[in-house]
DNA sequence: CAGTATCCCTCAAGATACTG
DNA sequence: CAGTATCTTGAGGGATACTG
């Protein structure tokens, strides 16, 4: 990945983006959390990837500790699982899913619905005091960047 | 942009990266988003983009509506300032940086702060009742999806 | 079924020089 | 200062055929 060499930007978002920042690798992250553990054949299916690009990006996946390989029982194949670090993109993801139903062009999309599995409550995405708890709007919000943002 | 034909997927997260999915546009708007309204070289200097490149980036931003160019007094030249639809991003992109400074390997990256303007108070990102305004953990969250999914 | 192995092609990225 | 104009390159994306 990465023509762009990231690593010049001292940059959190250059980071997440030297490991997602090519054009299948959200889809199919996507793809992995929405509908849980795949094969190979559902992942082409589902997306319509070549088999060639997939190969590709699963590898980097699993080389990046995002996607496992698991083992199928009586098979040489496997199953591509979401490790932690997958899992703990899913709100990133769906933040950016709903910025895509708000502001998309084609009107044909399928929204996704948030739910609280528990209780099924529609679930937002907002800031959050971190004491507090209080949830807080959105142009209530400043960032810090830490670090010399002088330096190269 | 747009290699990959993304209307195909009728999803979301492909919407929003048709807009903002190749390796550059989510840096520009970072930018412009954490440091507020940019100018040309402002922006080609912060990020060591190429002029060209960037010309293109900012023409394709604003046709997206995702930035405005607000005109200079005394000068042919203009801001780049981001729209309602840029700050929306807000919350996604933040939420990309987090995820970035946790699991990306570089140790020099300037790590984010997100406050709260008016208190100070530290603030998270997270998934909160719509109802209830209670926060739900990552893995009590179920995502449901609108559509068809037997249709192309 | 789950991949390799090839081959091709386009376009994003980059460097650089020029201009009002 | 804020762009245009050109040119080159290489990687990402794609189609397809083959294989255990």
């Amino acid at each position: 990945m990465s023509i762009v060499n990231y690593q010049k930007h001292r940059c959190p978002i250059a980071q997440a983006l030297a490991e997602l920042g090519d054009q299948w690798t959200l889809l199919i992250v996507r793809d992995a959390l929405l509908m849980g553990p795949r094969r190979f054949n559902d992942l082409q299916k589902s997306l319509r990837i070549s088999r060639n690009l997939l190969t590709r990006r699963l590898e980097q996946l699993c080389d990046a500790g995002i996607f496992d390989r698991a083992p199928v029982e009586g098979s040489k194949r496997h199953t591509y699982v979401p490790t932690q670090k997958c899992q703990d993109l899913r709100i990133a993801i769906l933040a950016m899913a709903k910025w895509g139903e708000k502001w998309g062009t084609d009107p044909n999309i399928h929204r996704l619905e948030i739910l609280e599995k528990s209780t099924g409550e529609p679930v937002a995405i907002e800031f959050v005091q971190t004491v507090g708890g209080k949830v807080v709007e959105r142009h209530d919000i400043e960032v810090v960047r830490h670090g010399n943002p002088q330096e190269p």
